[in-house]
DNA sequence: TGCATTTATGGACTACGGTCAATAAATGGA
DNA sequence: TCCATTTATTGACCGTAGTCCATAAATGCA
């Protein structure tokens, strides 16, 4: 297993917004440990609580910070959680390496999203939901989210027309939509994921 | 073309909360009106300024009625932007006759759910995402939006199984989840869904 | 030392979804 | 006619997300 990053350069974007140690001017510098601790403060509410039950106030209160602090950082509560879940997780995102065959490749990744799910997975529904009525975060959630695990489909999918494990003129986006359209609809519809379900839509992917 | 309608029971459950003019007792009636105009104006008002741009007191005034007679016909703004859209959408869900070979009956299945898309998936997409933090309606949406379409699809496919179009270890479960699945999780994501997406998804179904 | 600049804090503020209670109005039945 | 019951209206109320503002604190620079 690799790490495959297809986004440095956005992460790189995103965090000049919200990063303080590079700025030169003159003015109060920002606290260094706020960010921090609001991550924290988020990943442990959201994971205890669930998404919608944590508000603003338990955020900056369990991170010892005011309210306006938080708004400096990022422009609503769906951003800072993401931030908080899936910054590691994205930079993260495993790859398998060329030699595997596609079916296994496919399978093993699959597994592992689904093992993420299982933990938080209610809190990705809640942050899908946020993303429908705020174009903003939709677009951040979508480059940071979803179009890394979307990338490494489609390269393994590749890879395997190449190798021909696929045949050549399956349509390699449509192939892609329908795999991860098939855990999204699980996870929206609070139906179970797990290594039998990642098998089963690998074999018909790679079905001969 | 016929119509089918997996769920009329579930409609009278739904019903009866919402029906007016069945009810014997004593008591005041419900203003026969009232439910109609709020539907009415749900429609109009989500199509013009989008879901999350509506607020009960637009709807209650446009509607003419007072927000506790809203309140009382449903439990929120989603329950009842569910029923003003897609009451008859659901009744109404196209099912293609047994002799249609699966490729095309599911192109054509697909096509129509992807033409009703193109005016009324912003609200939609809405709707999936209220339904994230609010386990009653969840259920709701998942029994009168998502199932009967899930049904319909998978009939579809066993019909297929049964004429040979379909092999038959293909697992009918995962088959649906790609199905739906890539068609949500398209519409989520913003792109676009056509004629030809369609195809192309019912192609590579029913590939050999 | 002083000035410009930026951030942190606390609290007021708006808009919203949803609840609640008081009162009036409409019904069936005694 | 009176009563029990149900609905409609009105307006108060709560909790929340996000904004705004005044004030204080921390920095670079002159």
């Amino acid at each position: 297993m690799g790490i495959f990053n297809p986004l440095a350069s956005v992460y790189a974007a995103f965090m000049t917004t919200n990063d303080s140690s590079k700025r030169n001017g003159p003015g109060r510098p920002r606290d260094a440990e706020a960010a921090d601790a609001l991550k924290a403060a988020a990943i442990r509410l959201v994971r205890d609580r669930g998404y919608s039950r944590v508000t603003i106030g338990a955020l900056t209160d369990a991170a010892g910070v005011s309210r306006q602090t938080l708004y400096n950082r990022w422009p609503s509560k769906a951003e800072l959680v993401m931030d908080a879940f899936y910054d590691a997780a994205s930079v993260n995102v495993p790859n398998p390496g060329p030699d595997v065959p596609g079916e296994t490749a496919l399978t093993q990744f699959l597994s592992e999203i689904f093992e993420h799910l299982k933990r938080d997975g209610d809190c990705l529904r809640s942050l899908v939901a946020a993303a429908q009525d705020d174009t903003d975060f939709r677009d951040v959630f979508w480059q940071r989210f979803v179009a890394p695990r979307s990338t490494i489909v489609k390269d393994l999918l590749r890879r395997s027309q190449t190798r021909g494990e696929l045949a050549p003129d399956r349509d390699i986006d449509i192939l892609s939509n329908m795999i991860h359209g098939a855990f999204w609809y699980r996870s929206l519809n609070g139906q179970p994921l797990g290594v039998r379900e990642a098998q089963l839509i690998a074999r018909d992917v790679f079905r001969q």
